[in-house]
DNA sequence: TCTCAGGGGCGAT
DNA sequence: ATCGCCCCTGAG
């Protein structure tokens, strides 16, 4: 495995805290499931030592993917410079935001509507283990989370398999959308089945590396009303503007930062 | 066993 | 713009 050093980074957060949902630890590593691809980390004092399945060695893949492009140092100063955020990242010091695959990042966030944490990383182990395509790592065969395509053939009954409920048919219909070029914007995405205002800032959040915005979920909304003293609403755009008025190009990070203090610490 | 809510979206109104 | 409902699970 490569050694990679890695400084000020929270990787259990960072992988476990809702952004992707394909990481399962299994004897102390780190394994995440993706498409075609499989990711091995085994953190270690100071870093980590990492490998990329099948193609192996993929060090521009997994520093995209980790986030290390930012200027991480930049984003925390700034951040420090407001009340809530800078507790927040006391906290959860070296959290960071992932750049993940476009197609499984829609899927699975399409799957995530109206599901807790524990439920969504359930839904998608047993989509990986029922209907995931084979590879070998280590001479030991291992199953990638399906690809689009084979997703799109999926009967919705299959689907059901996996516990999503009423979303299976979303699921199906977006993945065959999914075969065609689609543009990587909120009106293209929120016109795709199961997929509104809130996984749509998911997606361009995690994947497509919107940083002026952030996913509002329940607890954003508690964000904005018992953190931040304004008025309840329910008008998702209303409190989507709200953060990025308050702040501009940090609101992605801002975003997860009081996500993780509000559900974990705050609550 | 029961209730409540979950990193919501859809369709009717 | 609002609102009830949707399948299922985890937490208390």
């Amino acid at each position: 495995m490569n050694y990679l050093r890695l400084e000020n980074y929270n990787l259990e957060a960072t992988l476990f805290g809702g952004q992707d949902f394909n990481w399962q630890i299994i004897d102390g590593e780190y394994w995440a499931f993706l498409q075609k691809q499989i990711i091995r980390i085994k953190p270690t004092d100071g870093g980590i030592y990492w490998q990329t399945y099948p193609d192996k060695d993929n060090y521009t893949f997994i520093r995209n993917y980790l986030g290390l492009r930012e200027n991480y140092e930049e984003i925390i100063n700034y951040l420090q410079n407001e009340k809530n955020t800078a507790k927040a990242i006391k906290y959860f010091p070296g959290l960071r935001i992932l750049n993940q695959n476009f197609d499984q990042t829609v899927l699975n966030f399409i799957m995530s509507a109206n599901k807790n944490l524990p439920a969504i990383r359930n839904s998608i182990k047993i989509l990986i283990d029922e209907f995931g395509e084979t590879i070998k790592v280590e001479g030991k065969k291992i199953k990638t989370y399906p690809s689009t395509s084979l997703i799109a053939k999926l009967t919705t009954e299959e689907l059901a398999k996996t516990k999503v409920g009423y979303r299976a048919p979303y699921i199906k219909k977006t993945a065959k959308r999914l075969l065609k070029d689609l543009n990587q914007n909120r009106e293209t995405l929120i016109s795709l089945p199961g997929i509104g205002p809130k996984v749509s800032d998911c997606i361009l959040t995690y994947s497509v590396g919107a940083r002026d915005i952030t996913p509002i979920d329940r607890w954003g909304f508690r964000i904005y009303s018992d953190l931040y003293g304004n008025a309840e609403t329910n008008n998702y755009d209303k409190v989507r503007d709200w953060f990025t008025e308050k702040f501009g190009e940090y609101t992605a990070y801002a975003g997860q930062f009081l996500f993780e203090y509000m559900r974990n610490i705050v609550k």
